[in-house]
RNA sequence: GCCCAUAUAGCUCAGUCGGUAGAGCACUUCCUUGGUAAGGAAGAGGUCAUCGGUUCGAUUCCGAUUAUGGGCUCCA
């Protein structure tokens, strides 16, 4: 029976019996055949020794298809886990699966691995890619392919193959003597595996799972070839030099000690970073039509048990104990907002009514869990609460958004990423309710043409929401805006207000955060611009330099000047030579460096130069404020 | 919270097969007054995370605790 075949560029072969997809390969020239790792015969992946029966587009897939790296990296962690076998046969393999730039495979072993144990494996692997074994395919009927793994003792393979519906077949790789259970496809042979290297071990959870067995993970990575293994390597060394906890120590930021887990030590350039941008937001949400309120640090539990955070979440409360009461440090804010929603008479002129407040909050979170600045116990969101009628939703929704974009564009972050989450299957409100809540958040992002993804049932049980993801320039996704619509806690705390018609009536609650916790933003921040701060964010904008102690009365009237301008200064007078002062400046990320010597104290002038190195040459004092002032008014800083 | 690893000077890290420790940078003092990424010399600085065990003797070996790191889980 001939076999039509269609390739990607619309050619046509004709094959006069069934062909494999290698056949197909070695048919178009030696080069692709060589360089075939497996096909994609009409939509669907297969191996290379993949038979073509019937008429179908067929292209072969290459190791610079991201498929093909798929594949490799699929095949790579067969590659560990036979390697593993070889090594030491009593482990037992679970699950290995691809995983952004690499993979991993658990397995199940009475010890863990150790450092050594993962370049012995890494080494046996080499070897085993080096024996350049074929990989098969082989189908088993299901109760077969069990009786085989529990024979090998094989335990959790044998599990997973009884999840899978009894009449269906399962497939099995075979890589000499190791054998997999595996839906493929795999590449052909061993030997094509050359750019990997093996990263860490670390504790899983069968099946994701807390009660579960703690297995042993290998994580890895894999390649094309070596110069992509090695541009990796180099990336992830480039993002621990911007590792924020690094930087913050170097650049005398922050600190953390053991007294205090998960909670931030402020040190005084750091805190110029925060108060920098609170003052940007705070001053934001003035033009923005908010209402910037405070409220307390300790509220008394009754409150907590009526907003239902008290069932839900109180192990993850602070708590404390005062004249028989017992308190619990707020965990978030919004049912403080409410009560002050709730002072005094609302009619429905005052919707939309926009709470906003830098809330401190605290949540004991699980101490594994904790991470620099970007997972802390103690925090503070920028928090605010709009409440306003059904009808009002999506407009304040879009409007949100704009001021989104407006602050993350301020702080250079270029690309978004939108999450949609609708209903979960337990939840409170009407259908009625989240049908037109979810319509009004797709319109909100509809309107202004943003693309979203979907996440259904990924809703919170109160409400739909939107989540708004930021791309850094090392590429990583942080999610840090959010909006969500909130059917509930204004009804259970009693908020209300006149409607038109003279009845009372529960407003609805946008809870809404453009960077979330500060905290985090600024772990963030600091990793996005390795420390190196933009002018209107830097901590010092500029340290003035002198070359003898002649200069110093010089220097001080500048930085009198430039401090009642209102820029963040600081001199240099130390008894040390210009460059060792350059130096150390650079290495603080300081923007502008202003040096003076002799002539700039005859001329009245300052030579500038920046943290690049580049020599701005001599200027006026007012020059280089005129200068600065232009740079910090670019970003957030508004007229009026 | 769970698994694994780590904890030595202000910082980054050596080291001790069990006999209370060392470097570079930073710090202090002195010399040097030097023009765009490290001038020189001297000095001071450590209950080797905490608590317990083994031992004649523990920073080193063992156990527990705490914190940190990498994951897992969680994330109102």
């Amino acid at each position: 029976m001939p076999v039509v075949v269609t390739l990607p560029d619309g050619s046509r072969r004709e094959y006069a019996q069934p062909v494999t997809v290698a056949e197909v390969a070695a048919s178009i020239g030696p080069g692709l055949a060589k360089a075939a790792l497996a096909g994609k015969v009409s939509g669907r992946l297969v191996d290379t020794s993949f038979t073509i029966d019937h008429d179908a587009d067929v292209s072969i897939i290459t190791d610079r298809d991201p498929a093909g790296l798929e594949v490799i990296r699929h095949s790579t962690a067969h590659l560990l886990a036979h390697a593993v076998k070889e090594l030491y046969p009593e482990a037992q393999v679970t699950i290995g699966p691809v995983i952004e730039d690499g993979f991993y495979y658990d397995f199940s072993y009475k010890r863990g691995f150790s450092e050594e144990d993962l370049r012995a494996i890494e080494t046996r692997m080499q070897e085993i890619a080096r024996r350049d074994l074929p990989v098969h395919r082989e189908l088993m009927p299901r109760d077969q392919a069990t009786k085989l793994f529990r024979g090998m003792g094989e335990q959790y393979k044998a599990e997973i193959i009884e999840s899978i519906p009894q009449d269906e077949l399962i497939s099995l790789y075979r890589q000499g003597e190791f054998i997999d259970l595996c839906r493929g496809p795999h590449v052909p042979s061993t030997g094509r595996l050359r750019a990997f290297r093996l990263m860490k071990v670390a504790g899983a959870y069968w099946r994701g799972d807390s009660r579960n067995e703690m297995l042993q993970r290998i994580y890895g990575t894999a390649w094309a070839d070596k110069k992509a293994l090695d541009a990796h390597v180099h990336r992830l060394e480039e993002a621990e030099k911007r590792d924020h906890r690094r930087i913050g120590k170097a650049l005398d930021l922050f600190h953390v000690q053991e007294e205090a887990p998960g909670m931030i030590f402020w040190h005084e350039r750091g805190w110029r970073i925060y108060q920098t941008i609170q003052g940007y937001m705070s001053r934001l949400w003035a033009k923005s039509g908010y209402r910037e309120v405070r409220t307390p640090q300790l509220v008394d539990r009754s409150l907590w048990e009526k907003s239902g955070h008290w069932e839900k979440f109180h192990d993850d409360m602070f708590t404390t104990e005062s004249e028989k009461r017992t308190f619990a440090v707020k965990p978030m804010n919004c049912p403080c907002h409410i009560q002050i929603f709730n002072q005094g008479l609302k009619s429905y002129r005052d919707l939309p009514l926009r709470l906003a407040e830098f809330g401190s909050c605290h949540r004991n979170e699980q101490s594994g869990a904790l991470h620099g600045l970007m997972r802390v116990r103690g925090f503070t969101q920028d928090d605010a609460h709009i409440f306003c009628t059904e009808d009002q939703i999506q407009d304040e929704v879009s409007t949100f958004i704009d001021l989104l974009h407006r602050v993350y564009s301020d702080f250079g972050f270029r690309e978004l990423q939108y999450r949609l989450s609708t209903r979960p299957a337990s939840r409170i409100g009407s259908d009625e309710a989240w049908d037109r809540a979810e319509h009004a958040l797709e319109q909100a992002l509809n309107s202004k043409n943003l693309p979203w993804d979907l996440q259904p049932g990924e809703g919170a049980f109160y409400g739909p929401k939107i989540e708004f993801s930021l791309r850094d320039s090392i590429g990583r996704l942080w999610q840090c805006g959010t909006i969500q619509v909130d059917f509930s806690m204004p009804g259970r705390l009693g908020a209300s207000y006149v409607a038109a018609d003279g009845s009372r009536q529960i407003p609805v609650m946008l809870h809404r955060a453009v960077f979330g916790s500060i905290e985090r933003f600024i772990g963030i921040l600091i990793e996005e611009y390795a420390g190196a701060f933009p002018a209107w964010l830097a901590p010092v904008q500029a340290v003035i330099l002198t070359i003898t102690d002649r200069q110093d009365a010089y220097a001080r009237t500048l930085a009198e000047n430039l401090a009642r301008q209102g820029f963040r200064v600081e001199i240099d007078l130390r008894n040390e030579k210009i460059g060792f002062k350059i130096r150390e400046h650079t290495l603080q990320r300081i923007p502008y460096l202003l040096v003076v010597g002799e002539k700039e104290a005859q001329n009245g002038t300052v030579a500038v130069r920046s943290r690049t190195g580049e020599d701005l040459g001599p200027m006026t004092l007012d020059a280089f404020g005129g200068r600065l002032t232009q740079e910090v008014a670019g970003h957030g800083f508004f007229a009026g």
